[in-house]
DNA sequence: CCTATAGTTGACGTATACGTCAATTGCGGC
DNA sequence: GCCGCAATTGACGTATACGTCAACTATAGG
């Protein structure tokens, strides 16, 4: 049923990203569409693995992460036991970095809240200010 | 009582960011330690400025964008109504930038732990018929 | 005063992540 | 078979974020 094919321009609409940019991330790796000829012909696959590079990308992470990343959840043969550990441990290590980002979320919202109440304060001072003088 | 001076080692030692990078920092207008001579010296305000920059750019925000965020946060004159109405909105904007990136997080986090229990799943299977092999 | 050590300012180099332009190439329709 | 438009492949340009010298300079200690 989901088996559809996208051009080039189709994703680029889609994801809001330059035909340039995804032939950079195929170069990189991030993606390997099909070829009908020399033309890209994209799958419900690589829209996935590009919705993925795209979370990492706005997430800060570098395109070789971000490869790494998607190398390691995309489906693909699963391997043997000593692989699958590895991939264990790739999680766990990627999860720490993302928990860190978080808390570095967590951080800034924190920041940006003491200084909007004290904002919010100020204006609140202002207001009652310019209220007593206009009687 | 907290009114001390650092030098840019030990600022870097600190921070572990490299004395370049932090004089690379300055001439971005992230950061503006005081002189003494030519030697900069940098105090308890720098350096939370430069923790505020550090947490931008691990979460993948340019020196620009970094130095406007600070700048809006850094203790200056409070200005009148309009400054700190559009104080106001900037923090808006921020914030939903920020709850953007969580969602990134999140949902990257969603997969790895999808991935990570299909990884354990089939360890479990790989343990079991080596066990069920081995007598 | 002299030296050692740390710090300073350019200037240039480098890696990443694309943008831009040019020259082809290839497929769809008539 | 030809035309047009989309797509492709280099090649080079550009912005960001520093690294890496090189050449001074400043300052503390003996």
């Amino acid at each position: 049923m989901s088996d559809q094919r996208y051009s080039i321009q189709e994703v680029s609409r889609e994801f809001d990203v330059t035909p340039r940019a995804l032939r950079f991330y195929e170069d990189k790796g991030l993606i390997a569409p099909a070829r009908r000829g020399t033309t890209r012909v994209y799958s419900d696959r690589d829209r996935t693995r590009l919705r993925l590079a795209l979370r990492g990308i706005r997430l800060g992470f570098s395109l070789e992460e971000c490869r790494e990343i998607i190398d390691l959840y995309d489906p693909q043969q699963p391997g043997g036991a000593r692989q699958l550990l590895r991939l264990c441990d790739k999680i766990r290590e990627h999860r720490a970095e993302l928990l860190h980002k978080l808390r570095d979320i967590e951080a800034t919202l924190c920041t940006m809240g003491e200084v909007e109440g004290r904002c919010l304060a100020e204006l609140l001072k202002i207001d009652a200010n310019v209220r007593k003088a206009g009687h």
